[in-house]
DNA sequence: GTACAATGTCGGCCTAGGCAGATATATACA
DNA sequence: TGTATATATCTGCCTAGGCCGACATTGTAC
């Protein structure tokens, strides 16, 4: 009852999931170039995925640990302390243990860190604006309610 | 003029990139959960980046190439090839070399790979059903019709 | 025919994520 | 107190994709 698809009838090649896997693809591909073609931010080596993470600390003022980051993300907890690793070793992020409790690494973006933020929000944006290009405020609404009730059928 | 995002107003964590790629993780490890636990699948090991490209190959009646995969996947040679690699391992898949154009080799699904085939297919229409609950037809209509016109923005 | 470009596959090297197990620390409880 | 459990991080091993260069084969220009 209410299903979308039918075995019988369903097509992988102009699924719902197929398209949405190659948008994304797509999408952080696109990213991924702004980010190579830009003078100062191709300095750093800055990656999709590790803007991703460093968005999560510039743009917030309250402590962070690695694990927490993990669940705003939903991302492996092995594969975080390399991400951090890596980032680290660029200068972008700072680890800080904590005193009170010691199992605890608090995360903090360096001053270059939250330098390249801006610029990379623009990127982030500009990207975004361009892949929706010819939608209107409407359809962006209903995507990201389409989206989001999918998230939460994830569950 | 028409843009969807301003930067002055801009929040990542509920940005329809941020979502779209949340969704597709949850999609795919949805699959892969249901692909583990399947009696005779798992006993494959099939993972679902597997199962797509495997997908391509039996769901069709002509040879395709490496190539002709990286194409309509938008996927890497070198990815692809040792992907192929994987799937030959476990018996799904066969490499035949073309005598006309020595430079190819055509792929094709064994037999093995051929009777996987339905109950993959099976899943892969449960978890997105699943994921798509909620939704009318109308609304996945306009889903794939978002999606879509995003994939053409982007070339 | 020879030189050159184009094509298809493959192999290293990098980033990247998932999973399982190890370790250290903290907390709850008998 | 001692013990069990939970939590946070880290490490090793796997799959996985992108980029680049190597190599063989084919097609094309001269």
């Amino acid at each position: 009852m209410g299903n979308i698809y039918d075995v019988r009838t369903y097509e992988p090649s102009h699924s719902i999931g197929y398209l949405m896997t190659r948008v994304k693809v797509e999408m952080l591909a696109a990213l991924d170039r702004e980010l190579a073609a830009d003078p100062h931010l191709s300095a750093l080596g800055v990656t999709s995925a590790q803007f991703i993470v460093l968005v999560r600390l510039v743009g917030t003022s309250n402590r962070k640990s690695a694990t927490d980051l993990c669940k705003e993300l939903s991302y492996d907890a092995g594969a975080m302390t390399r991400m951090i690793d890596r980032l680290e070793k660029k200068g972008l992020v700072r680890r800080m243990r904590c005193m009170q409790d010691r199992r605890l690494i608090y995360l903090e973006a360096t001053d270059e860190g939250r330098a390249a933020y801006p610029r990379m929000l623009e990127m982030s944006v500009a990207v975004q604006n361009r892949f929706l290009r010819g939608l209107e405020q409407e359809d962006a609404r209903r995507l990201k309610d389409y989206l989001t009730r999918m998230l939460n059928n994830a569950g």
